[in-house]
RNA sequence: GCGCCCGUAGCUCAGCAGGAUAGAGCAUCGGACUUCUAAUCCGACGGUCGCAGGUUCGAAUCCUGCCGGGCGCGCCA
């Protein structure tokens, strides 16, 4: 509000020179160099040529005919080759600690979404494999992307797309039915291109104890939802292996599948991370999306038939090359029923789509872009985020994720390893595009050397403050403005400035979908508190300052505890 | 060959809708607990922002070309 108060006057202002709103795009910004003030702004830099004038005496003009609310803003002044700063009367910076004590939890929710509808769609590995490190990933980075747009304004839902049909179902079933065998101390092959891992041979084995007592188990994992729309073979294991030879590998493959794809909710479950849907490729395929898919690219004009299969004309939109949609055998590729299962996204309203994709699939990017263009969606209706590989490191090396060697690799190991907070702190501390090394050795160390528990630290340790002046009788009384006026201390105002930063940094994280803005947020304002704690004794004999002290670090540990849930982490009230 | 990502302090990274002396953390060295959690704080050391051009009043930031590292380029999914 008191920004807007400046960008109204400076514009005021610029009208004596016949510049308008419409003429020039006011960029008022924070210094970083607190010595430059509280708000910033480059006008006369920009105008300075326009108008014929050196900058330096513009933003002197501009500075004294520019009208101003006293009580907001204390002074105005011109520095370095003509910035025009202005810096906050102290009220005007003390004064929003009452609004962050107030609205509490809502503190940092804005419109700036404006209610768009957006469809999130990350993880989605295939149900035929324990979900891994990038899955690991992309579960921090899109569920903070859906938390922070969820603050921000927009209205968001989470999905996860499971490939349940398809070759890979069928191998896998085959090579679960053959390990099945082999756990009855059978003669059985897994396929040369079948499933290897490990856990497909766990995975028989729990079967051959149980049996379909597994299931009433994992049921209580389930809504209801998964399970019902997945057919469960009837009868057991046992009978399975009667039918012919498509129905057993088929019955072993949704058994697999129905197992692997709870564990991997309880797994998610146990990062903090939930989802609004779980959409089938099979529902895909029994619907009439498909065909009515093809229907709408061929009404666009964008499908052509060559060598006996059927194209699409993706180079209409940007693509290097067009796409098989139906093979020359009739079947369709994995593209076709990708486009259909977005067209069910549009179909179900969403006004943008935003899909979280691993490193191996930037190739994919174009040519999905290109297909929505084809079914006639705006550009940029669907967004594509890759994320980069993440190598774990220990002791300063790679670490080789080899599955045979059976090294640290799925998300269930990593969270066992590090924990779930600090596991989503690290992920969520770098860029989306940017490689990730992850650092083992450091994320298991509980100290100060890691960010995590930095912010952790400051958000317990006001809270133990809290509780000390509680216990000493302390009114739990909220500050007036007065008494506000006595935090003057350096440590104090950065504080200040700090905290009702946080609604702006969670729409621009929200907007461009760079959550690493929100744990470097975190960590300057555990920073500022921790300072603030050194420099300034807060329980003291005097009423009207304890308050006060007490008031900011209630902001403070608002403003750390909102930014901690939206990171998917704990704020601990005692460490 | 084409495309995507990355190249900033010894290490891991910020900064990049152009803006005022390039910032953190770690590591190294030196300080601060009779006082609300020292899982903290303060200070010192440390950089031709991969290289070369260009645009600009101003470039780590934008454009072009190189160099180096990672990944991707199927009628696989």
């Amino acid at each position: 509000m008191i920004e807007r108060h400046i960008e109204e006057a400076l514009l005021h202002a610029l009208e004596a020179y016949g510049v308008f709103e419409e003429d020039v795009q006011l960029e008022l910004e924070r210094p970083k160099d607190p010595s430059h003030g509280d708000l910033s702004s480059n006008v006369a830099l920009i105008l300075a040529k326009r108008l014929g004038r050196k900058p330096r005496e513009l933003a002197g003009e501009i500075a004294a005919t520019v009208e101003l609310d006293k009580d907001l803003v204390e002074s105005v002044e011109i520095a370095g080759p003509g910035f025009i700063n202005f810096r906050y009367a102290h009220t005007a910076l003390t004064r929003p600690l009452l609004e962050i004590v107030e609205k509490g939890e809502h503190y940092g929710e804005s419109n700036a979404g404006e209610g768009e509808r957006v469809i999130l769609e990350y993880i989605s590995a295939n149900p035929t494999g324990p979900l891994n490190i990038v899955s690991a990933r992309a579960a921090a980075v899109g569920s903070t992307l859906h938390r922070v747009m969820h603050k921000a304004g927009y209205r968001p839902t989470s999905e996860f797309y499971v490939n349940n049909a398809g070759r890979q179902v069928r191998l896998f079933g085959e090579s679960l039915r053959a390990r099945y065998l082999q756990a009855k101390g059978q003669e059985a092959e897994v396929p040369e291109d079948g499933y290897q891992g490990e856990y497909v041979r766990e995975i028989a084995a729990e079967l051959l104890e149980r049996g379909v007592a597994l299931f009433d188990e994992l049921k209580e994992l389930d809504t209801g939802r998964i399970i019902g729309e997945l057919a469960v073979p009837k009868g057991t294991p046992d009978d399975w292996l009667e039918l012919d030879e498509e129905e057993s590998t088929r019955a072993f493959g949704s058994c697999g599948i129905i197992i692997l794809l709870l564990s991997h909710r309880r797994t998610c479950r146990r990062f903090a991370v939930h989802f609004d849907s779980w959409y089938l490729e099979s529902e895909i395929h029994q619907s009439n999306r498909i065909e009515r898919a093809l229907k709408l690219l061929r009404d666009g004009g964008h499908v052509y038939e060559k060598e006996g299969a059927v194209w699409l004309r993706t180079t209409d939109f940007g693509d290097e090359k067009d796409r098989v949609l139906v093979r020359s055998d009739g079947t369709p590729t994995y593209f076709l029923p990708d486009i259909a299962y977005h067209l069910s996204k549009k179909e179900r309203g969403a006004e943008l789509a935003i899909d979280f994709l691993g490193p191996d699939h930037h190739g994919y990017i174009a040519r999905m872009q290109a297909a929505m263009e084809c079914l006639g969606y705006p550009p940029g209706w669907l967004e594509i985020i890759i994320l980069q590989q993440v190598n774990l490191i220990q002791d300063g090396k790679p670490l080789e994720m080899s599955k045979r060697a059976g090294r640290l690799v799925t998300m269930d190991q990593l969270i066992d390893e590090v924990g779930r907070d600090v596991a989503r702190f690290f992920f969520l501390a770098r860029k989306n595009s940017s490689h990730l090394d992850f650092d083992l050795d450091l994320a298991r160390q509980q100290s100060n050397d890691n960010p995590g528990w930095y912010v952790k630290y400051a958000h317990a340790r006001i809270c133990s403050v809290l509780r000390n002046a509680k216990a000493h009788g302390v009114q739990e009384k909220t500050a007036s403005l007065d008494e506000l006026e006595l935090l003057t201390e350096e440590s104090e105002i950065a504080l200040c400035r700090l905290l009702p930063e946080l609604p702006g940094i969670v729409a621009r994280a929200a907007a461009a979908r760079d959550l690493a803005r929100l744990t470097r947020f975190a960590i300057e304002v555990a920073t500022a508190f921790h300072q603030f704690y050194q420099q300034c004794r807060i329980l003291t004999d005097d009423a009207a300052l304890t308050r006060a002290r007490l008031t900011l670090s209630q902001a403070t540990r608002v403003v750390l505890a909102n930014t901690l849930e939206l990171l998917g982490m704990e704020a601990p009230e005692r460490m």
